[in-house]
DNA sequence: CAACCGTGGGC
DNA sequence: TGCCCAAGGTT
């Protein structure tokens, strides 16, 4: 089974590998020619739950400005979470900063699948995955795409995520021990483009001939997954201000922890259900509020929230003024804040 | 270990 | 339009 299937698809990928920025091919790879460690960590700490092509100006202007991991190790913290910013889960952006910090005072990244899996922001799939495509060593790599790959050819009926487990022991089966690298990217592309979950291209699959699901016919149902839940509703208040006699912006650095840490937002209220609490401006001013409201999603509730803007020269309760302030630097559902109200301020 | 943590695109 | 989804990690 492990052998012809991955010699299957190690011909498929060998005749149809995506060109991606980070990603060497494999005839390159067959010349020995090795990918960049630190292009592939990055690539893949900013692929964690997002799609290639979200990620690839991200990744472009991360490796022009910090060309390797002493230049990124050297960075200040507010630069890059600025260039970071609305590409979501930014807790990545902290941990790879300390990756990199961590990184560069060892002189390099660890070449076991173990010495990554310390490192900060590099959990189980991460660490395969750097071993396998970075350092051609014979680590399992199971992701999303791996699971939903595994599920079908195997024909796995248990849900998600209990059948986790299962799957990653049927994915080590499937593992083949030569071309890790290859392989690992090889079954990317496959879920990316043909073992899609939904409407999956069987027809034109180069593994078609393995494949349990197919042969029932239920490929496209598979991977099963448990119910998720309903996401609550919450509110909140978002105060924009400016101060006329130099243009500066109020703005306030989140938290290290928990949703936007590190972030630079308006302050404002907290953001709970059953409508925006009661809460005091961050600083005294005449407070205009804006007609409409600003609606975005987060992984676990919807958001609605109310803008208020003023003028003032006032010292802040909460924030800071920064004249500094760009807003390519906001987190979306701050920019989407900004977009409301930046005409409002064309008067001022 | 279940909950938390973003965002944009596709259908 | 609302829901599902995408190369997961941390606590």
């Amino acid at each position: 089974m492990c052998e012809s299937f991955a010699k299957d698809l190690l011909a498929w990928y060998d005749a149809h590998a995506r060109v991606l920025p980070w990603r060497i091919s494999p005839a390159d790879r067959a010349k020995g020619v090795m990918p960049d460690p630190y292009r592939i960590w990055l690539s893949e700490v900013m692929l964690q739950q997002t799609t290639v092509a979200a990620v690839k100006d991200y990744f472009n202007r991360f490796t022009t400005r910090w060309p390797d991991v002493a230049a990124l190790a050297a960075a200040a913290d507010a630069d890059v979470m600025a260039e970071w910013a609305g590409l979501g889960y930014y807790a990545r952006a902290r941990n790879l900063l300390a990756c990199a910090r961590a990184v560069a005072s060892a002189g390099g990244f660890p070449k076991t699948e173990a010495g990554l899996l310390a490192l900060p922001g590099v959990g189980p799939y991460t660490a395969a995955a750097i071993a396998a495509i970075a350092f051609d060593l014979p680590a399992v790599v199971v992701d999303g795409n791996v699971e939903r790959v595994t599920s079908r050819i195997f024909a796995m009926n248990d849900p998600l995520p209990a059948a986790r487990p299962k799957l990653r022991d049927l994915a080590a089966e499937l593992s083949p021990r030569e071309r890790p690298g290859d392989y690992a990217q090889a079954m990317m592309d496959l879920g990316a483009t043909i073992c899609t979950p939904r409407n999956p291209a069987c027809t034109i699959c180069p593994v078609f001939s393995h494949c349990a699901a197919r042969r029932l016919g239920i490929a496209a149902e598979l991977p099963r997954k448990a119910p998720k839940a309903a996401k609550p509703e919450r509110a909140g208040v978002v105060y924009i201000a400016r101060r006329p006699s130099d243009g500066a912006w109020l703005i306030e650095t989140r938290p290290e922890k928990g949703l936007l840490g590190g972030m630079p937002g308006f302050p404002g209220s907290d953001w709970v259900a059953g409508g925006a609490p009661a809460h005091e401006p961050p600083l005294t001013a005449d407070w205009l509020t804006l007609n409409g409201e600003v609606r975005h999603t987060f992984t676990h509730f919807h958001l609605s929230l109310q803008v208020r803007i003023a003028r003032s020269d006032a010292a802040p309760r909460q924030g800071e003024w920064r004249a500094d302030f760009s807003p390519s630097a906001l987190p979306t559902v701050m920019r989407k804040a900004w977009d409301l109200a930046a005409p409002q301020f064309h008067e001022f």
